[in-house]
DNA sequence: ATGACTGATGGAATCAGA
């Protein structure tokens, strides 16, 4: 079973690359984010013609997440994360996909930081870290795949001493995805390539991916009913060259998984 | 450190991204 997360940074202007990535890689499921697009602007007969169900949370102009599954509709869980009737940014699904459930999150920027948006980027941190202990209290086997907006250590960042005040590496954030994962999580890439230097997003700003200054925050972190059936992750750096790509590339994991 | 690029909205200039 292969699970692949990809910001797509718009789902109609990106719809070309992502039926070519599709159509190539055949991932079993997909985990969308930034969307970009209200609920019913989504290109849902493009993707069931790439063979592809669907289920999504749009929204007019920002954010927007979505789940797709090969050959099947995902059956949903969740429609937004828990924990705050008042947030009404589309950031959060969840889906049970072959006895797996899949939460599809982007989490907020947060930038600038200090101030508000800061401020609603850790208490959606809390919120998450809430749902994620429920997750694995219920050993049901699941992965929290998405944007985290967070580089979890100095190795996945281009230049860590340029990002210290930055809303995604910040020590609020990091300490809050650290205490996420230290409830029994596995950051799935960093644990199949231990020492390596991997990179998701490269900014469109100076030629970035050219430089390969680029940032590692879209991971897949897998529950521990779920971990010791990977086999592999990487990224698809190939699809961040082509032209008229996303800021990020798409990130994937293989599970030695037969359904449940 | 900033914002040189990009997408969405709306039909120009602004917001947001990270």
């Amino acid at each position: 079973m292969r699970i692949a997360t990809f910001n797509i940074n718009g789902m109609n202007a990106r719809l070309p690359a992502l039926l070519q990535w599709l159509e190539e890689e055949q991932p079993d499921v997909a985990c969308l984010q930034e969307l970009k697009t209200p609920h019913e602007k989504f290109p849902e007969l493009a993707i069931e013609a790439a063979g592809y169900g669907a289920i999504w949370h749009g929204q007019k102009s920002w954010n927007g997440v979505a789940i797709l599954q090969r050959g099947a509709k995902p059956q949903e869980l969740k429609v937004g994360l828990p924990g705050d009737e008042e947030d009404l940014q589309s950031r959060y699904i969840e889906a049970l996909v072959d006895g797996v459930v899949v939460a599809c999150l982007y989490l907020p920027n947060g930038n600038p930081a200090p101030g508000p948006k800061f401020d609603y980027k850790l208490k959606w941190m809390e919120r998450l870290i809430i749902r994620g202990q429920e997750l694995i209290d219920s050993g049901v086997p699941a992965v929290l795949a998405g944007d985290f907006n967070v580089m979890p250590h100095d190795i996945d960042v281009y230049k860590p001493e340029r990002w210290l005040t930055d809303a995604l590496f910040r020590p609020e954030s990091r300490e809050a995805f650290h205490r996420l994962v230290a409830q029994g999580w596995t950051d799935s890439v960093r644990a199949m390539h231990p020492d390596e230097v991997i990179y998701t997003f490269w900014d469109y700003f100076r030629n970035a991916f050219g430089r390969n200054a680029g940032i590692r925050i879209d991971h897949l972190l897998l529950s521990p009913s779920l971990a010791p059936s990977l086999r592999g992750a990487g990224v698809h750096t190939n699809v961040r060259a082509r032209e008229k790509p996303s800021d990020h590339a798409p990130t994937w994991i293989e599970l030695d998984w037969k359904g449940a």
